[in-house]
DNA sequence: GACGCGCTTCTTGCATGCAACATAAGCTGT
DNA sequence: ACAGCTTATGTTGCATGCAAGAAGCGCGTC
């Protein structure tokens, strides 16, 4: 085995997991070992250790001896997910604001304002980027590597990807979304940490409002 | 293979993680792949793909080629997981509260009884348990699996058994902990769910304080 | 005596083979 | 024609063999 292949296996399990998330194989649709070895270049061995770990996050159903199966979750899952989020992002944006005058602060300004613009020029591509950003941004800025950890997996059990594009489209959302943002910026600013949770609570509470009003396209969990 | 054997295998991802909470294999230990897999009497491969999960999971630490090793927070990430701590239970109680009359809220006030009991006995390994299981039962009660879910996997991280054991020796915290147990349910009993959660995050940040005043024995990480 | 180099040994990493099981198709008898 | 059973196939689950790398040990040299 050559050992450049060694150095892409190590991302075989974010491989199969962009495959999932990334949409290419349908929910329910089932991922047969064999063929993702044949796929990546590998043996079964690796690739049902990276299948075990994406069952483990909640992105795939492994039925023993019948298949592996993707999982969309469920529309209560999402509610459930969604919660979480909020109660995540909202200890994010609290420990951020009891920080000083930190590099995550002046990208989250330039973030508003790249974003203000997008607004404007109607970029809803360059926009979501922009809110995706906006969010890691805090999350990464609380300094909290484990509340990174569970921030990330707990958006890779959500699909977040799939489910963003839908409420971009809503008139009128992302303009209150960038509103939103500039609350949440200010309180950090003014080193309000309770406050700053509070604006983010209610910013992730609202859009998850929109991303929920519109219903889940498969429900057969 | 005998299938006894095979129902047994179901439970060794819980069984190796057990080893490793249960300390019996000290921070810093290897856990070789061939000795549990004679231990438990299956092959190397199943035992691997249960030391690649605990890996995910944070605890253990698998340097390649080298060995896997019992991995112990170190002190910031003790900190930072009692911080996520605090955010999921703090969520979890404003859940439960936002329910009507449940099978928990009988289930906490008998929890209450027994533990004031536990507390006049000066019966520290009653009360050990009770604590669990009360704070168990309001992540139950919230009705939101995903959030238990990573609350498991956080209570898991933290090796949260190998901590506890300190703080209830502290003189007079037991007292202090049920009078705040009190007032969590007394929040949740009024369907309160801001009081509840701010009844809850006070008592996890006090009870976190309690834990991190000793420090943590092997800081080599 | 100390330092550096090569080798031995122990570990993991992966590929492959085989067995077990679930599913579905086909077949037979009624 | 239909129900039940048998068989065929595709999948996973696990055991094992082999190779590659890392750490420690000993030996030789300075």
């Amino acid at each position: 085995m050559l050992s450049v292949e060694a150095a892409e296996r190590q991302g075989l399990l974010e491989k199969i997991r962009g495959l999932v998330l990334g949409g290419e194989f349908p929910p329910g649709a089932v991922l047969p070992e064999a063929f993702l070895a044949q796929e990546f270049e590998v043996s079964r061995t690796p690739v049902r250790e990276a299948l075990k770990q994406l069952q483990n996050e909640g992105l795939v159903e492994i039925r023993p001896k019948v298949g592996t199966f993707v999982r969309e979750p469920t529309h209560r899952e999402i509610i459930e997910l969604f919660q979480l989020k909020e109660s995540l992002e909202g200890l994010a944006a609290s420990l951020l604001a009891r920080r000083g005058e930190t590099p995550e602060l002046s990208a989250l300004r330039l973030n508003l304002e790249d974003s203000e613009a997008a607004v404007l020029t109607n970029d809803s591509k360059a926009y979501s980027r922009l809110v995706h950003e906006f969010h890691w941004t805090i999350v990464r800025g609380s300094d909290n590597l484990k509340l990174a950890e569970h921030y990330e997996r707990l958006m890779n059990q959500l699909a977040y990807q799939r489910l963003v594009l839908r409420t971009i489209e809503h008139p009128g959302r992302i303009a209150a979304s960038t509103r939103e943002h500039r609350a949440v910026l200010e309180m950090i600013e003014h080193k309000d940490p309770f406050g700053a949770e509070t604006a983010m609570r209610n910013h992730v509470h609202a859009s998850s409002r929109e991303a929920l009003t519109e219903p889940v396209r498969s429900l057969r969990n």
